[in-house]
DNA sequence: TAGGTTTTTGAACGATTGGTAGAATTTTAG
DNA sequence: CTAAAATTCTACCAATCGTTCAAAAACCTA
């Protein structure tokens, strides 16, 4: 079940193969990929330190133990998520506006990291104590800044009044999250251009109300 | 990490309670759940059969091994999916109105069988040789009937001509799918209720068009 | 090169894993 | 009541789990 992902990698800029440091920031990017491929529980530190290509002692110099890697992804996926959509929710943008630039910021965390993102919305049960609340309560704390925005959309007349904003959340998350399934850089469309047809897919909606090309 | 889920359940009529037969049906409902909440890799049979209030042992008179539940389970999906899904398609509703049972359809699945689902498009991986195939094509068949419902409504000038039709699926997939994360029955929605939301959502649009309640 | 510091190794640990075998028990049918 | 069939239990296996730690290796500075 050993998976090689990471190898003695980078060259020196003689063609030669170096051996890539071990820092906490490699276990973690490391680790991110084979816990949202195989799962958290399916996961060994051996299979981990394979992949490194280093044995299973050396992890524990970098990190206390194996939730401490998975404590890290999850820090890593709100440091990367949280500021940026305060600062769209805060702005002076128009609420249509607004609401694109939310999903095409959430699309672009999910498809640039992917691992990480997986790996957040699968494997909280594994985290314990407080921290696990704290990341319970920040989530929330983030799926409430887009519900603002819907709100905002609503009490401006701008979005229809008879849409749930929670329920509507929920469905842009969804859609969003489910980035990390299916996307792969390098595709027919670019992390932006789906999000941009999400946004249009959203707002206006499928349905024609005249021709238009 | 054992976890209490059934118990010696249901009363004889005199309200003794008597042990609850021992199925492949009550076996793989019951793992569904752990698998879900805990992810198939960090599940062992020892957790199952706790949860079952029976030992390891008994397990193995009724299921093969730890796939074969995993492999139920998918089974257990596809069969209360694929077969609905293929009728709304094939019918000859407009394809706005057929958007909307998939829709219904696709969340009541993720509503009524949630562990199922999250099992479903969490531990693909863990299926081996020949099976695993199968189940990649048969997921790929019924993204493929959805696709088709928005290229008709394409085609008949219903739905708007510049989204992708692919995109459009996984978009409403991700939604629909994202329900098993947060949905609990008796919350303020019922399932069909969020079902028609989303429809709303995803075909009408959050912006508006002219004044409505 | 020497000496000290930072990393990594490799073996060992107790616990737990999925899986097996067969005895013991319960259920069913005649 | 009996015997066969169905079901569950106990005990055990080899493999693997996360974790620890003393020793070795690699690295850096002087």
């Amino acid at each position: 079940m050993a998976e090689k992902v990471l190898e003695k990698n980078a060259s020196n800029g003689n063609g030669e193969k170096i051996k890539a440091r071990l820092s906490q920031q490699t276990i973690v990017a490391a680790a991110a990929t084979l816990f949202a491929r195989n799962g958290f529980g399916a996961t060994s530190l051996d299979d981990l330190a394979t992949a490194l290509g280093v044995t299973k002692g050396a992890l524990y110099y970098h990190v206390k133990n194996k939730e401490e890697i998975l404590r890290l992804i999850f820090l890593q996926v709100l440091t990367v998520s949280e500021e940026p959509l305060r600062r769209i929710v805060e702005s002076a943008t128009p609420p249509a506006e607004k609401l694109a630039q939310v999903i095409n910021h959430h699309t672009a965390v999910a498809a640039d990291r992917s691992p990480q993102m997986t790996v957040f919305y699968r494997e909280h049960v594994h985290l314990t104590g407080p921290f696990s609340r704290e990341i319970t309560q920040r989530k929330k704390a983030y799926e409430r800044l887009i519900e603002q925005v819907i709100e905002e959309g609503i009490a401006v007349g701008v979005f229809k009044a008879n849409l749930d904003p929670k329920i509507a959340t929920f469905g842009i998350l969804g859609m969003c999250n489910w980035l990390s399934q299916w996307y792969k850089p390098g595709g027919t469309y670019s992390q932006s251009q789906i999000a941009a047809l999400f946004s249009q897919m959203v707002e206006g909606g499928l349905l024609n109300v005249r021709g238009n090309s």
